[in-house]
DNA sequence: AACATTATTTCCAAATTGGACTATATCTGC
DNA sequence: GCAGATATAGTCCAATTTGGAAATAATGTT
């Protein structure tokens, strides 16, 4: 429903300049440090170009407005989590159902940590309701909990997940993950938890899997 | 030329009046909304006193500036909160840690709950370095951190709560309730969760102590 | 009544806001 | 190459918002 440029044209009569993508994407790289930080009402179209280290008219250019560009840079953090989610996924058979949970927490932990505005714009956008949080949970939120949820009923029958609402352990898998990583400048003061490093992030995962997929492991007693 | 703050000074010459009791409060309500919605940059302190009802100077003269005021509110949502949590272990006896770990979780949530932005808070200063962040770890974080660790430790002992890194332990167990609490908004339309219900509430606390706590407390006698 | 405390009201200087506008540079398609 | 479209630069503005100061009025305390 959208194409790269910011106006949908219905006839392009000429390709998209190399240098207007670039301009694009610091913007859009911009904004979402930004709109992570500050949320949206808390963070002005000059400071994303500043940012960027782009001309301010820059934005009105290629984004129409703030909103459209709050839109745009969202869209892309979340394809981007699902395509890395489903080549991981794709490369689990599916007989191994546990096997592709890991493989869910432990890409969901290694992209949060690369994009922490993955977790931190919806925080933002939690506190109160707004079109946005809408356009959020339609769009992306939704859709992901539905499988997810989906796979997580298959492995609580099968005994390898914890028993309990599917709903709240989607919900306590992924805060675990995205909402840890979302704090880890306080872990890195309050807990010497240093979420930057591949062997934290590595040690969470498992715990992670060892605490809500607890099955197929050697039973005490 | 010191202005007077909620902060008892040497001798005050006379007693605070009611009206400036009130005053405060509303303004540190508003303040509290306020931060947790749009954090510290993005709230202005007309919005504050907008939400209070009250004349943007009296912030001025009741708190001196917004720094203050943001500390003011924030310092008083955790002193609240430990006063929960002291107030709620004291009803447990020392001799049955795992009931301790279970009103430990059982009163965050509540409290979250109650004062969501006890976690919003942390969350939106921790997306970037401050002073703010700094205090808020040495005066609030930290203290926490190191009493619930030390505890988490002699229930891993025992068996009770699950092996693995306790700082990680107790950050995981932090964010299933905070941090659920605070993306309650979200939960009711992703995942038809209401954690405004008791119901729900409860249950969410049950299933964090059967993940965390698995190990069967050892009965007296 | 006298005086401290609290609230109201008006004001300011600085900064920030979104956006318009023109001019210039650069690329594309031919 | 050229023409026309695309993209950026640079400047400007009017409106609003910002945190805060100040003078004045009202209210409570002793």
């Amino acid at each position: 429903m959208d194409t790269q440029t910011a106006v949908d044209l219905e006839k392009p009569e000429r390709k998209q300049q190399q240098r207007s993508i670039v301009t694009q994407q610091k913007l859009l790289d911009a904004a979402i440090e930004a709109f992570s930080e500050n949320g949206f009402k808390g963070t002005s179209t000059r400071d994303i170009a500043d940012r960027a280290g782009v001309h301010h008219p820059l934005i009105t250019y290629h984004f129409k407005n703030k909103d459209q560009l709050w839109r745009t840079a969202t869209d892309r953090i979340f394809r981007e989590f699902n395509i890395s989610l489903v080549k991981a996924m794709a490369e689990i058979p599916d007989v191994e159902p546990k096997a592709k949970a890991e493989a869910f927490v432990r890409t969901y932990l290694r992209y949060s940590r690369s994009q922490p505005a993955l977790h931190r714009i919806i925080l933002q956008e939690a506190t109160y309701p707004s079109e946005r949080l809408d356009w959020l949970v339609q769009n992306h939120l939704r859709p992901l909990f539905d499988e997810v949820h989906k796979s997580l009923i298959n492995l609580q029958e099968m005994g390898v997940a914890v028993q309990g609402s599917p709903a709240l352990l989607f919900n306590m898998i992924r805060v675990c993950a995205g909402g840890l990583v979302a704090l880890k400048l306080e872990l890195q003061h309050t807990s010497d938890i240093d979420l930057d490093s591949d062997a934290q992030i590595s040690e969470l995962a498992d715990m992670i899997i060892r605490v809500f997929f607890p099955g197929d492991q050697p039973q005490p007693g």
